[in-house]
DNA sequence: TAAAAAACAGGTAAAAACCCCTGCTTTTAC
DNA sequence: GTAAAAGCAGGGGTTTTTACCTGTTTTTTA
């Protein structure tokens, strides 16, 4: 197991790069490069056809179109990661845009490198990617909790708010859409009284109508699903 | 710099359990404990005490109460990385929760690990996290995409309801609690015009209210920061 | 160039937002 | 243990905003 070569393969657009990619990975030891594609669309195919797959799969994120229609590494790295769970997704960017970091390890990526790094780090990554199962570094982490949930301390924000369960309740109500008149009725009360409880509801979230009761729900994870 | 030793921190409260891992950090070459204590409440100020940082501190993640008030591992993690900012903090939790652990990452933390992993795992994780400064392993990472917002393809559906730009434009401002008026004065469009591409949204995204537009764009991550 | 889609706009009724206010019950604090 | 504070329920009325309908003009695109 630990004698065998990890079978890596490459899907990026620049054949230079590609061949230079595979050059470095050749000089390794234990990385074997047994499956490439210059193009995102192609990908799915060649592996159903492959008698073994790829344990990573390193996918530049600016894969090019095809005439009109995108499919960029992002869309490719949510195909792979859905029908192929056991390739691990490896992406190569030039960029270096947290949000976008956050997406691709939300579609399932299990790594991010910018293509400027060192052979050894991609070296690193690979092995990193297939024996424990990603490979996130500084600036992955950095995205990463920059993108988990806008949420800032979500509990002493709602302990100073001081929402009364029935004030949290008829808020959820609100998120489900439901009128006035329907949450009145759902709770056996007035809708005046529920028109109060929303009044204070506005007041103490600073909102200036429902959008922000909705926003400030959302960001309390105060909704029910 | 190679040669200099990482100096590592312990935060638990189970004195068996501090001492074995001390015991344990004290075999290897490059570790150095030289710091500990045994609840969240005085961590901070023994920092500030410190002539020099730890590189890495291990936090347990159930830290005891102090009286009334608790101050648990997720707290800490929050407070330490925010004043000691160069410091890693790594979890150490006999749980294995999903949501907490994408929460300590959102709250700062470097890495997390259950403790009932080997040693060698919480080398490799104090190595890794000083270094590359995260130790993110296999279930962390799926912890993370499951907490990174729902995978569900936002593309499909938004292309599938093939909204504007003038639509999505004015959705956005909606969200900003424009009212339909502010909005008409921002675009230099009438307020009629606007209140048509709202109830065009409305059709479009099947929403019965503002509530539901807030809602799809929240699901589509369609909100401006 | 004809058809489709988008942008624009007016009228009307319903809902929400925003004020004011009175009681009653439960919780908290001294 | 009593007083104060907070939560809850309810009411009236006004103004603003939204929801839903209709239609026309402009822009895209097949």
């Amino acid at each position: 197991m630990a004698d065998q070569k990890i079978r890596v393969g490459l899907v990026e657009d620049q054949l230079l790069f590609r061949q230079g990619l595979k050059a470095i990975l050749a000089n390794l030891p234990n990385v074997e490069v047994m499956f490439e594609s210059a193009d995102g669309y192609s990908v799915v195919d060649k592996l159903t056809a492959c008698p073994e797959l790829p344990h990573v799969l390193l996918v530049d994120l600016s894969l090019p179109p095809n005439g009109k229609t995108e499919y960029n590494g992002m869309q490719l790295t949510n195909d792979i990661t859905l029908r192929f769970p056991d390739i691990k997704v490896m992406i190569l960017s030039v960029h270096n845009d947290d949000s976008l970091i956050a997406q691709l390890i939300q579609y399932g990526a299990a790594g991010y490198l910018v293509k400027d790094c060192n052979p050894q780090e991609v070296y690193d990554a690979i092995q990193s990617v297939h024996t424990k199962g990603s490979y996130i570094n500084e600036q992955s982490l950095k995205a990463i909790q920059n993108n988990l949930g806008k949420r800032h301390k979500p509990k002493a924000l709602m302990a100073s708010l001081n929402l009364t369960k029935r004030e949290v309740e008829i808020l959820q109500l609100i998120c489900q859409q439901n009128t006035t008149e329907e949450i009145a009725e759902k709770l056996f009360i007035s809708a005046k009284t529920v028109d109060g409880h929303r009044n204070n509801l506005l007041q103490k979230t600073g909102s200036r109508n429902t959008v922000g009761l909705v926003l400030f729900a959302v960001s309390q994870n105060l909704l029910l699903k």
